[in-house]
DNA sequence: AAATCAATAATTGTCGACAATCTAACTTGA
DNA sequence: TCAAGTTAGATTGTCGACAATTATTGATTT
């Protein structure tokens, strides 16, 4: 069984290896089992040439590890890789508001406003229940992230990282944490990029990305029970 | 004329990846140049595949972009680039310090002592010309990263952002900088690192690069000038 | 029965050739 | 003379096949 959209793209290469990162976020590919390339290639339609391309870009994704002659596998998520990846996470995004604070324009502002309304009035309708923003143009984190201006770090957090990221927010997140403090959090954050105050835009991220870091790290420690 | 040394690799693709991504970061291949497959697979003696391989690593390493169907070309350094680089290496390098902070042992702390004052020693000796730390075990600041004990951090700077960043140190940097000056703010980022102190060590160490940053903003005016 | 070794099967790494696309040179027409 | 269109050349993208390495199976020995 094949992918679900083939997003036309202009190489096979590129196409393969969009395919196969959305397939190991959603965990169509398990975590930890080994990538075969004639299997994957016969799968796809394609031959290993393109195929192989892909895989080499996902380790650049850090989505798999290679090792030579014998090939590539999907990383296992943990709970140390976790808290290193948030550990990035608070220091990158911690200077993304920062950045934003100085450089984010009024309308952008009040743009961001009314995203924030917007998923107040959802969890008001929905019984608290998780406003879905994986990724789109609704995640507050990735509109912070592109407000800050810096191209290096836009890249970086939306293109590299923000795959395992999704791994992790997919996996365990999210029914353990509070999406109405999260919001709270959120709003305290756009509040001090309003007033041009880096500092505490920094701040105020930095603690929100540790905190659900701890909710995630308690999480993926009740799973690890479960699991024996 | 083919590369220096070729380190004997696992993998053709590999050994390639990494002679590509040396004659680019000393400038072998210059700025803007394109990579032509046919041309550079003659060179080294391989086929087209494991070249293509290799260039898809330093698309993901930032050295080069590609584009379908036209091909890949080596980034070209400008001071906009630099600076998102720099503020990047802000937040990470910073983190990095604070992190060394609470995790060091004593025994690392006198280790690096001990290059401070190496460093100090050759200074003395060689009336103020740099010494040469490119990505050796020499370098404060890789010694201060791997410190950090943050393995994903430790990937992210030293495998996938230091090309770059060891690009720009070479291309304008150092004529310009004051060593005494930046040796003396590596031993107060140091200072604070023993002490433990993570909030003083991450700030310290921030307005460290952020300085050299402002140094080679200067250094690449100047040199752009001269090109007129 | 367990362990070591040999032989076989399967997988990865590499190559050369063909197809698709882009670039450059040339022709043609206004 | 210049612009647009056309054709020839070169380059990238893709494929299938072979070589090198690893994994697996089975035989042999203790």
């Amino acid at each position: 069984m094949t992918n679900l959209i083939s997003i036309k793209s202009a190489t096979l290469s590129e196409d393969i290896a969009q395919q196969l990162t959305s397939a190991i976020v959603q965990g169509h590919i398990p975590q930890g089992s080994k990538i075969s390339e004639p299997e994957l290639a016969k799968q796809y339609g394609v031959s290993r040439g393109p195929l192989r391309e892909a895989i080499v870009k996902l380790e650049g994704l850090g989505l798999v590890t290679r090792t030579a002659n014998v090939g590539a596998r999907v990383i296992e998520l943990n709970i140390q890789d976790m808290l290193d990846t948030f550990t990035m996470r608070e220091a990158l995004e911690g200077m993304a508001a920062r950045l934003a604070a100085t450089t984010m324009h009024t309308k952008e502002v009040s743009s961001l406003y009314a995203l924030l309304d917007k998923h107040q009035a959802y969890l008001d309708d929905n019984q608290d229940e998780h406003y879905v923003q994986q990724g789109g143009n609704d995640d507050f984190h990735l509109r912070i992230i592109h407000a800050s201006g810096n191209a290096k770090l836009i890249r970086l957090l939306t293109e590299e990282l923000y795959a395992v990221i999704r791994m992790y927010r997919r996996h365990t997140a999210d029914q353990r944490s509070d999406p109405r403090q999260a919001l709270r959090e959120h709003r305290a954050i756009l509040d001090a990029i309003a007033n041009h105050e880096g500092d505490l835009a920094e701040l105020l991220m930095r603690r929100h990305i540790s905190r659900a870091s701890q909710l995630l790290k308690q999480a993926m420690e009740q799973t690890a029970l479960a699991s024996h």
